[in-house]
DNA sequence: AGCGGGGTTGACGAG
DNA sequence: TCTCGTCAACCCCGC
């Protein structure tokens, strides 16, 4: 018999880079001029049942994964991305056996989630005999050599990303997407298909139909195809934002095209309420799933930035941190904070960078691995209900209730709202906890991006990167700047669409006739809708100007205690003889007659008693609002 | 070391 | 309509 060559058999493991253009660890796979390459995609129980994740995303990664298959069958129509339903940690093993195979390749995840899966996966290859390549290319710098460089510290301000970066230089051009791709290698699935188990499930509330995501390897009719929304029991997603490299290249095209807009870019100048074109580039939740390669964003822009400096214009090119590329680098920031600092920092507790604040609806802790459980404490029943209308968009404040539901219903908004409502829910109104807000915002954005959402809370709510709590934005005031006649408010709270300017971003000032005259009444908490032909608008849920100085007097006490959330006192509950009060300086008036107090002070661990509070209060927002009725 | 200037994105009133 | 100072005062950074 002949000795048949044997070239390397190549697992590419896509994650999150969902593209052909701009990958080093694509490359890195064809360099090994691999007999076969299964380009493959593994169906992560994380990612199905542990992580928040609203139909919004799902859809655009369904997007992505069907563009990128039809990419590589548009290159080799023996190929396509091989989605698999089943784990990495259990399916590897069995792969590797199955197809022979001799090399994984995967693009660096610094995710906390994804470092303690690929450790275990890459301990699997190494065990079944599997090389393992793995590459950078999901940031412009490794996020573990910007730490290094910055002397083993998380990177919390600009000014240290700016220094590293220029230590570092330029970030290297993007790759080509290849012109040819090897061909795939026979995929048996000749062994056992371990399904994960579905409890607890954080997204079983918003499925419809049948979940299936585990029926089978390689999908309902064998073919590995990309899962449909039924497939995984979703209902349609409503977002008008679609995932996809082809479609996030043309947008950058369409960007780079305007280069005054491209070269001249400030964010601070960037109206949050423009849509039909919003003001920003809309490349996020692309640079998310990894179908923009973020050096390909890099330097498409950087070359009109570049071009712009050597003519003359009137307006001069901008430069970081306000500028275009400025925006990358604080995203190279965040992803450096949580390369250094691990799970703390999506949370308070034990994060040794992340002021500690008594704020309302803490997170519960497991004591055994110091991390959040993902449920929270009902300290406060009026900031429970607060922290519902706040999700749902009915706070009674226009601007705000219009951008929670631009969020819930298209999964974006633009940055500088994304600030208010932050402000709004932490340091600036409700004071409830940045990590209950960055649950909501896990779950409905698009561009959720782990380690920016969890940096901009703390941004926000002045417990990391950010400290002057007191610059506090209104929900009155901040807007008109940006769009007097509130057509921002008009499309997304469509009820107050007949309101006059002057009454658009608090509606309570208009009189009962001017009410009733443009079809919406104000009254109650956001449960009735309508009252015959009146649609029916909530009252605002609080008063701004007397919560905003008692949060600006909570934040200057707890500044002046100076805790941390690594601090012994804040792991061990006894925090609380250092407040005066016992921290309740922040609640409401009527909320001392309620259960909260007696609660907070009773019980120095807030377990037990409150857990089975916050399941009776919890629920259905229609549930937390009759509640709430007297 | 301690001081002063700056910090991608506040509100408000005076001029 | 715009710019500026004030509000009360945060931390970082560089000299």
């Amino acid at each position: 018999m002949s000795k048949q060559k044997v070239g390397p058999r190549v697992i590419y493991w896509h994650r999150t880079d969902l593209r052909l253009h701009d990958s080093p660890a694509l490359k890195a796979a064809l360099d090994l001029k691999p007999e076969c390459l299964w380009q493959c995609w593994t169906w992560d129980s994380h990612y199905v049942y542990r992580a928040r994740n609203g139909p919004n995303r799902w859809q655009y990664l369904l997007d992505c994964q069907k563009d990128l298959s039809e990419s590589i069958t548009k290159i080799n129509s023996k190929s396509k991305l091989f989605v698999i339903r089943e784990g990495p940690q259990t399916l590897f093993p069995k792969l590797f056996k199955a197809w022979k195979v001799s090399h994984l390749v995967f693009e660096k995840d610094t995710d906390v989630y994804a470092r303690d899966r690929d450790e275990s996966v890459v301990k699997l290859a190494e065990d079944a005999g599997v090389k393992v390549i793995v590459k950078i290319g999901r940031t412009l710098y490794d996020p573990d050599e910007l730490v290094k460089g910055n002397g083993g510290k998380p990177t919390m301000s600009i000014s240290q990303v700016q220094a590293v970066a220029k230590k570092l230089g330029e970030p290297p051009r993007p790759i080509p997407a290849p012109k040819s791709l090897p061909d795939p290698g026979d995929t048996p699935l000749d062994f056992d298909h371990e399904k994960p188990s579905a409890d607890p499930d954080l997204n079983k509330q918003m499925r419809e139909g049948m979940e299936r995501s585990f029926s089978a390897l390689s999908g309902p009719n064998g073919d590995f195809a990309v899962p449909s929304m039924e497939e995984l029991g979703l209902p349609a997603a409503t977002t008008p934002h679609r995932g996809g490299e082809s479609l996030a290249l043309k947008r950058l095209a369409l960007v780079c095209k305007d280069k005054e807009y491209t070269a001249t870019f400030e964010k601070p100048k960037c109206a949050p309420t423009d849509f039909d074109p919003a003001a920003t580039t809309l490349l996020s939740a692309h640079l998310h799933f990894g179908s923009l390669g973020i050096r390909e964003f890099y330097w498409r822009v950087q070359d009109v930035v570049d071009e712009w400096k050597k003519g003359k214009h009137k307006v001069q090119a901008t430069q970081p941190p306000t500028s275009l590329i400025g925006q990358l680098l604080f995203r190279e920031m965040y992803f450096g904070a949580q390369a250094a600092l691990g799970h703390p920092f999506h949370q308070t507790h034990n994060n040794p960078q992340c002021r500690f604040i008594p704020w309302h609806l803490p997170s519960k802790i497991d004591p055994k691995t110091k991390l959040a459980t993902g449920d929270y404490t009902v300290n406060s029943r009026t900031a429970e209900q607060q922290f519902q209308r706040w999700a749902h968009g009915l706070t009674g404040f226009p601007w705000i209730d219009a951008l929670m539901r631009q969020l819930r219903s298209e999964g974006w908004i633009e940055h500088l709202g994304r600030h208010a409502v932050a402000c709004f829910l932490t340091r600036g109104g409700c004071y409830i906890s940045w990590e209950r807000g960055a649950d909501v915002f896990s779950e409905l954005l698009i561009d959720h991006e782990a380690a920016c959402n969890a940096g901009n809370w703390q941004w926000l709510s002045c417990t990391a990167f950010f400290a002057q709590f007191f610059r506090c934005y209104s929900p009155v005031a901040f807007p008109k700047k940006w769009d007097k006649k509130g057509e921002f408010v008009r499309k997304y709270v469509p009820e107050l669409a007949k309101y006059s300017d002057k009454c658009i971003y608090e509606p309570w000032t208009a009189s009962a006739a001017d009410q009733r005259k443009w079809g919406c009444v104000i009254r109650g908490d956001g449960e009735e809708k309508e009252d015959g032909k009146l649609k029916v608008y909530p009252e605002p849920m609080l008063d701004f100007g007397e919560r905003r100085d008692a949060c600006l007097k909570g934040m200057k006490e707890s500044y002046g205690v100076g805790l941390y959330g690594n601090d012994k006192r804040v792991m061990d509950g006894t925090w609380r003889k250092l407040f005066p009060d016992d921290a309740e300086g922040v609640a409401e008036e009527h909320d001392a007659q309620s259960d909260s107090g007696d609660e907070v002070k009773s019980s120095p661990k807030p377990k037990g008693a409150a857990g089975k509070r916050r399941q009776a209060g919890q629920g259905t927002l229609d549930g937390v609002v009759k509640k709430a009725k007297k």
